[in-house]
This record gives structure tokens, C-alpha cells and sequence, in this order.
DNA sequence: TTATGTGTCCTAAGTAAGTAAGACACTGCA
DNA sequence: TGCAGTGTCTTACTTACTTAGGACACATAA
């Protein structure tokens, strides 16, 4: 039985763009998806976008300039990239750790995932 | 910047009950802190333990017995270990490994904290 | 200037989650 | 029998989230 549970959209919205941001798919000072465009592509109303705008804002992950559009903060990918791995150490390891190991589960499990995954990248890369 | 939020605290509580199943915390059979304990220990109101007990019993993970209390079912640590296991590959897994490349980071940042966390406990264990 | 696409704001509504406080029914025990 | 502890249920209220639909302000290009 797994109970987890989250909601908040705009929240989990939030995140995804920070992917992006970190993923390299949207640069420093570049252009992100109009509201209305994010709001279809999640399938959301455009407010719901909005509110995740609110706070990328906020924290200074982005800006918007009326009538032109939502851009990437310069130094947003570094920021981004402390703050996870922040989060990550403190908290989403230690959790990941503690359910791998109620389930009597090793690290072996874990590398051997690792390695299926990385295989497929690499495949990818060569040839 | 994290953005998760997960509400519903209720759900919360169900999973920590479920944890404490799969560590043999409350055994099968056994009898758990009564609703209004349980409300006091997370700090939330009667209602929230309610609703959490009320999903529970739905999956056959307790039984509660009016007048007397709330009991783990048989089998209710092999089928939280099935389901837990199913969301760990399918989801949890995957997910975890795609936020450590995100990060740049590599499984040897896993490892390394799985056996400090291991050797914590074995020096626990030993002697 | 006008049209279009953008961000911004508003009101209205519904749902889920959580709290609060109390009442009732059942069980076991003194 | 009476009491205490339990699960159960009810009503009322607040808050956060999400949707809906529309309106306005601004910037750019035709």
C-alpha cells in the first residue's frame, strides 16, 4: 500500500520547469512557454500557471515582462542546482535509503538499475 | 528551489503506520495505539486518524473492533511489502535516479551514503 | 492605427482537507 | 451495575487548491 499522496499542481508545475531549466531545454534570458501555452500543455487553467509563475518569480527563478513574455533569471540553473542538491542530501537520500532498506533491498538493486539505465544512454551516445 | 508540497496528512499517517508494520513495529494480530493516541502522538485531530484508518481498512491493512481497538491484519505485512515493492520499481526508483542525473551526480554518491549508514548500524549490531 | 499575443487581474464556484466539539455505542473490568 | 476507554458519527467551519470565464494593460508587427 503506498500513500503519498501530493497535490498542489501549480507546485509539481514549479518543479518540471526547474527540470527544464536544469535539463538545458530552457537557457539563461530565453524564452519559456506563454502561461497559456504551459496551462495546455499541462492540461490546467492558465491561473493554475499563473500561481507557479508567482512563486518561480518569487524565488527569482524567472521574470516576466508584460506583454512580451516569462524568461529564465540569469544564475537560475546554479540556483536551482543548490537548492536540490541541498534537498537532495537532506532529505530525498536519507528517505530513499530508509524505504530501500524496509523492503530488505540493497544498494545492489539500486547500481544494478543505475547501470540498465546508463547502458541505454550510452547506446545512445556511441556508435 | 523544491517545489513538492504534499498535503493530506492523513495519507502521511497511513504510510507511517504501514512503515511500522513492515519494520515489525506492531505485529500482525497485535493491537495499535488507539485512534485518539495516534491523534495526540502526530498532533492532528481525531478526524484526520479516522479517515487514515478508514483507508486501511479498506486495503485490509487493520481491522478495528468497536469498544476495543485497532488491530493489524494477518497478512498485512506481506501485502504492504508486494505493493511497496511494485511502487518502489515502477516509480519511486526511476524517479530517484532521474533526479541524481539531473544533478550530475553519480550512483557512487548513493553507495558511499548507503555504507555509512550501514556501518552505523552494524557497530550497533557488533560487539 | 489595428490586430494579435502576451502578462495580469477579477469574480464566482466547487472540492478536498483539516479542525473543532460534541454525542453515541460498544467492550471489558471493577 | 457503573465507569473508563474504545470506535463511530454528526455538524459546522476554515482554508487551500483548482477551474471557469471574462476583462484589462502592454508590446510588437503588419
Amino acid at each position: 500500500m503506498i500513500y503519498q499522496n501530493e497535490r498542489a499542481i501549480y507546485m509539481k508545475i514549479a518543479d518540471r520547469v526547474c527540470d527544464d531549466i536544469l535539463s538545458g531545454k530552457y537557457q539563461e534570458d530565453e524564452r519559456v512557454p506563454s502561461i497559456r501555452e504551459l496551462a495546455a500543455e499541462y492540461e490546467v487553467n492558465t491561473n493554475t500557471v499563473l500561481r507557479t509563475f508567482d512563486i518561480l518569480q518569487r524565488d527569482e527563478i524567472i521574470y516576466q515582462r508584460r506583454g512580451i513574455g516569462v524568461f529564465v533569471s540569469p544564475g537560475a540553473r546554479h540556483k536551482i542546482r543548490i537548492a536540490r542538491k541541498h534537498e537532495f542530501r537532506q532529505h530525498e537520500l536519507p528517505e530513499f535509503l530508509r524505504r530501500l532498506r524496509l523492503l530488505d533491498m540493497t544498494i545492489d538493486d539500486v547500481v544494478k538499475a543505475w547501470n540498465e539505465t546508463k547502458d541505454s544512454k550510452d547506446e545512445a551516445g556511441t556508435t
